[in-house]
DNA sequence: GTCTATATTCCGATAGAC
DNA sequence: GTCTATCGGAATATAGAC
C-alpha cells in the first residue's frame, strides 16, 4: 500500500476511534514509521486529510451501491447494514456520527464533504426501501425517506450506545430493523 | 448563579455544540471573565469537571422522572423526547452521544459516569413504553428495552444527522417515532 | 476564590537539507 | 518522499501571592 493510501486508512481509524479533535499527525507518523512532517508532504493540512478520507467513504459506498445493484432489495439492504456491523467488529463508530459531534471544529470543506456524503448514503438507502416496499419485501408506511432517516440512525447511534451499554444491544437493534421492515408475520401490509 | 454551576453549565454547552476535545477551561473561563487558574480551583482537572456534567444529567433526569410519574405514558415519551428537542432548538447534540465518541480520550471515571447516565436513561425509557403498551396506548412487539434502544438511537443521531441535513429531518424522526408507537390507525394491534 | 506566572507537553505547520 | 529542526500557539495543570 502506498503511503498516501496508508496515511488516510490510519486517519480512518483514529477519527472513528477516538474522534477528529482526539489524532494528530504524529500519532499517524509513528503508526507508520515516519516523521510527522512527512505525512504533511502528503496532506498539507489535516482538513484536506479530513476531506480526503470523506471522500474515500463517497467512493466505498459507490462502490458497493454499483456491486449490489442487481440483488433483491432486502440483499442490498444487508449490504448497506454490514458497513456498521464491521465498524461494530473493530469498535468503531461511522465516520458520520463521529464528524457531525465536531462538526462546528472542523474546516468548511469538510463539512461540505460531509453533506455530500450524507446526502449520497440517505439517497441510496432510500431507493433501497423503495424498491424493497414496491417488491412487497419490504412494509413500512411514511415516506422512503423518512424509513431511510430512522434506519440510518438507528445504526449510526447504535455504534455509539453500545460502546457503553455492549455489543448484544448492537445485534438486538440491527436484528429490529430488519425484523419491522420484512413484517415478521407479525405485522400486516401497510396501505402505502 | 454561583461560579461552579455556571461552569458546569458552560462546560456542557460546549461539550454538545464541538465535543470534549475541542473545548479548554480557558473558552470557559473567558465566557465567565475569569482566569484559567480559577476554574481549575472549582475543578482540579478536566475529567472532574466532565463527571460533574454527567451527574448534573442523572439529577434532571431523576427529576423529571419523578416529575411525570403520575402521568399518561404518552405525556411521559414527550416529556423525554423534550430533552432531545431543547436540544435541537439549540443545534446541540446529546451528551450521550458526544461523550460515545470521545470514549476512549475521556478518563475512566467520566466513562463509568456515563454507563450510569445511559442505564438510567434507558431504564426510564423502557418502563415509559412497557407501561403505555400494558395501557393500550402503545403499540410495538418485541421487547421494551429493544423497542427503547431504538427510539433513543433515533432521537440520539437525529440531533447529529440533521445537523447536516437540517432541523425538517428531525421533525420527520421525531413525528415517525410518536406515529409507529400509537399506531396513528395504520397498523392492527400486536400480540405481545 | 481569584489572581499572576509558569512548567510541561503537544499540536499544526513550514523551511530547507538530503 | 523523507528527514532534521523549529516556529507559534494552545492545552492541562500547579505554585504561591492577594
Amino acid at each position: 500500500m502506498d503511503t498516501r493510501a496508508a496515511i488516510i486508512h490510519i486517519g480512518d481509524t483514529l477519527l472513528r476511534e477516538r474522534g477528529y479533535n482526539a489524532f494528530s499527525f504524529t500519532d499517524i507518523s509513528r503508526e507508520l514509521d515516519i516523521k510527522n512532517a512527512s505525512v504533511h508532504y502528503h496532506f498539507p493540512t489535516k482538513a484536506s486529510l479530513g476531506v480526503a478520507i470523506i471522500s474515500e467513504y463517497e467512493k466505498a459506498f459507490e462502490d458497493l451501491r454499483k456491486e449490489s445493484a442487481g440483488a433483491p432489495a432486502l440483499a442490498k439492504l444487508r449490504t448497506f447494514l454490514k458497513v456498521y456491523i464491521a465498524a461494530r467488529g473493530q469498535n468503531k463508530i461511522c465516520l458520520v456520527g463521529s464528524l457531525a459531534t465536531d462538526l462546528y471544529t472542523v474546516d468548511e470543506a469538510m463539512q461540505q464533504a460531509l453533506g455530500r456524503l450524507v446526502r449520497q448514503i440517505l439517497s441510496w438507502l432510500t431507493a433501497i426501501l423503495e424498491e424493497g416496499r414496491s417488491e412487497g419485501m419490504f412494509f413500512f408506511s411514511g415516506s422512503a425517506r423518512t424509513k431511510a432517516l430512522l434506519v440510518i440512525t438507528n445504526m449510526m447511534a447504535a455504534l455509539q450506545l453500545t460502546r457503553v451499554t455492549g455489543k448484544k444491544d448492537f445485534q438486538e437493534i440491527k436484528g429490529a430493523i430488519i425484523a419491522d421492515l420484512i413484517g415478521s408475520g407479525k405485522r400486516i401490509k401497510q396501505k402505502n
